[in-house]
DNA sequence: AGCGTGACAAGGT
DNA sequence: GACCTTGCCACGC
């Protein structure tokens, strides 16, 4: 039942570096279907397991973790981002640590 | 068709 | 920051 917006959206999610995070409405935008926040958490909601994703790079705009404090998903985010160097603070992810296509191809160039 | 729900976002207080 | 309200859209009932 994967229509094609749900590969886009991995694939966007794919592009986040390591040591980055992304908020859901980022990767909609990314994936090119803007607006559609929402819909990216579906999709990783849906994400089979195996896939290669670096789910956890996704957080909500205003930086925090999308999952209940102290849930086990929570908690998996929580180290896997640590695990790449990016802390969670009350929760939270730094604004520096927010990935911005735009910014990161001017300091990074063009691939 | 309605209606509630959700790994969301933006704008206001 | 913390809330609250609106807008949003896919899904299941």
């Amino acid at each position: 039942m994967n229509d094609r917006r749900y590969d886009q959206i991995y694939q966007a999610v794919r592009r986040i570096p390591a040591g980055r995070v992304a908020s859901y409405g980022a990767v909609a935008r990314a994936a090119g279907l803007p607006g559609r926040a929402r819909l990216v958490g579906t999709a990783l909601r849906e994400a089979p397991d195996g896939l290669e994703l670096p789910w956890y790079r996704v957080v909500r705009a205003d930086g925090r973790i999308a999952f209940p404090p102290g849930s086990a998903s929570y908690e998996r985010q929580r180290e896997r981002l640590g695990a790449e160097g990016v802390p969670v603070t009350c929760g939270r992810i730094d604004r520096a640590f927010h990935w911005r296509e735009d910014l990161d191809r001017l300091l990074w160039g063009p691939e």
